[in-house]
DNA sequence: TTGTACGCGTTATCAG
DNA sequence: CTGATAACGCGTACAA
């Protein structure tokens, strides 16, 4: 029993058996009241819920979980930065869905780094999540197929990666790269330069083809050198631009494959107004304020949001399903901003 | 015994009775490798290491933090806006010092509603996490006392509570504002415009009063009629500083206490560039690309991430250390970037 | 309507 | 060096 009704810092938490002790009642008939089960009398229905809230007794989950049939009421998010704002929209999304069932969200941050991934993958698992969304570094994916191996519903987010059983929720990027550059073409841009994270990532890699087939499908050619796919940092993308512009035949107009080139490009140019006055840029990935830009950008929207709550309820709908259905991919779409 | 060496989806996971049994020693032994016990023959350690990676086993974090004495290796982080980058960066601040010790971030968005906080704070009690950092919503704190009271070590970021036992990490909101208006002032403006949070928020009722101060300083007197506290969101601060523009005083400067206030205002002026083109704007909160806005704006910059780092360590060092110190508060200092 | 007994997966204690 | 035993807090058969 404990020392104390108003437990002390470093008090033991109260546990059944204190309430049961406190009310007069067993174990059992607090756990019924508790959980909402049947058949229990009023007066110790109110004797019980009286000595819980002067114990301040609060159920204790992880010992809770471990039995068998419960679930966690956790679901695991691995994201690859979480200081990209784009991501804090993905996971607003994700909290916006599993919150209203009470879900909690456990967070993790992988830097791109597939070691971080994987142990962050690892432990969720030993934590019994209900379900994982992640958006994956890409290399190995050997613990993302340990995760589904083990029953836990799988999402990918942003990125998709072969050979795991997951449902993925992706943006329409050869597409919106596609159009974005299109328009830049038919303005009759013929020097275009291509900002984006290096060709590994999936992202990167589709909108770099949206941009390849654009120009394909206006016959037009590129000039290689124009290409600069590596960076994944906005201080990187600030020097390559400052190189491109340098350039004895410098582009006409900047595709950015992403925010975070976009920001240093944009930094960029407005070190050097005298070079960047009259450049042309499209930019994926919509973001706060561009249209106060004081240059000639447009932008290719998406919904971040949309994309968390999709791989939300993606897991969601796995968990309350019992039949497992076949592994689903949506692409949302993306409009371009003029 | 599982069924298989390589366990399908829905089995149930390996345990140590598990790995002892394919081991061919007891679960004591498997316990005491996997956690690197003594006194353990070589021989019987390989065949633990290597039934365990056979089996796939992972230990049950959930059953382990039950015993006593053992703890989840949780941090509770709640946060009032993820969606807003200021939070972004704390967060990631905070899992930046925190992951290096092997701790997960279980991670909540109050919405600035006590409510859901509580509900939170309460939920992450009964999932016995080590700690607990929370950007408090205000109003009600008995849930926050509750979780000092059961002993988890708690830390309060950006803004303060009264009645509560915990280490707090401010920024020097009345300092930073005060200089800005300072300089607002010492420029000559006689009718500053202020944009706030309602003055029940801790951070915006200490801007509002370095914004008066400055003012009693300068022994200038300010409109009350420029005073607009109750946004918390852009889209409000967007209607409310078209209504500042069309007074008829209108404002000379504006000084906006938080980045919601800053991009909503700004939205405002680039649409009505005809009535802004000469104001002046001083913005709490530095934010991307806010270099490149154009209008004549300074910003009262501060560190988001080392905000949360702060608080973090604050926790860890609660955490290690078994004495427990009396609650300190700390100030991060703000700058001013003309 | 209520209580008893047991097991979930893990580890500390203590005996061998 | 190793293993049997017990206990952490909870929920669930099953019995009363």
């Amino acid at each position: 029993m404990p020392d104390h009704l108003a437990p002390h810092r470093g008090a033991a938490a109260p546990t059944v058996q204190d309430v049961a002790a406190a009310a007069g009642v067993s174990p059992m008939t607090v756990s019924r009241v508790l959980n909402g089960g049947p058949n229990v009398r009023p007066q110790k229905i109110q004797a019980v819920l009286d000595a819980a809230a002067a114990l301040g007794y609060r159920r204790n989950e992880n010992a809770r979980s471990i039995r068998p049939g419960q679930r966690t009421g956790l679901l695991g998010v691995i994201i690859t930065n979480v200081a990209n704002p784009y991501y804090a929209q993905v996971q607003l999304g994700v909290e916006e869905i599993v919150s209203s069932d009470g879900m909690r969200l456990l967070v993790g941050n992988s830097g791109e780094d597939v070691h971080r991934e994987r142990a962050l993958v690892n432990d969720f698992i030993g934590r019994k999540v209900d379900g994982l969304i992640v958006v994956p570094a890409g290399g190995d994916v050997a613990h993302l197929r340990a995760a589904t191996a083990v029953g836990i519903p799988l999402a990918l987010a942003s990125r998709q990666v072969d050979g795991v059983d997951a449902d993925v929720v992706l943006v329409d990027d050869e597409g919106g790269a596609r159009d974005g550059t299109a328009h830049l073409l038919a303005e009759g841009h013929r020097r275009i330069a291509f900002l984006g994270n290096r060709s590994s990532v999936f992202t990167s890699r589709r909108r770099q083809q949206g941009f390849e087939r654009a120009h394909a499908e206006a016959g037009v050619a590129f000039d290689p050198i124009l290409l600069r796919a590596g960076q994944n940092d906005d201080a990187t993308a600030h020097d390559v631009t400052l190189e491109l512009l340098a350039l004895d035949e410098p582009p006409t107009a900047i595709f950015s494959a992403n925010n975070r080139n976009t920001v240093g490009a944009l930094r960029a140019l407005s070190e050097r107004r005298d070079l960047a006055e009259s450049l042309r840029i499209v930019a994926f990935d919509d973001f706060e304020l561009s249209s106060l830009v004081p240059f000639a950008l447009s932008v290719i929207e998406h919904d971040p949001r949309e994309l968390g709550r999709t791989a939300a309820r993606m897991v969601m709908a796995r968990l309350h399903s019992t039949v497992d259905s076949v592994a689903q991919t949506i692409e949302l779409p993306t409009h371009f901003r003029p």
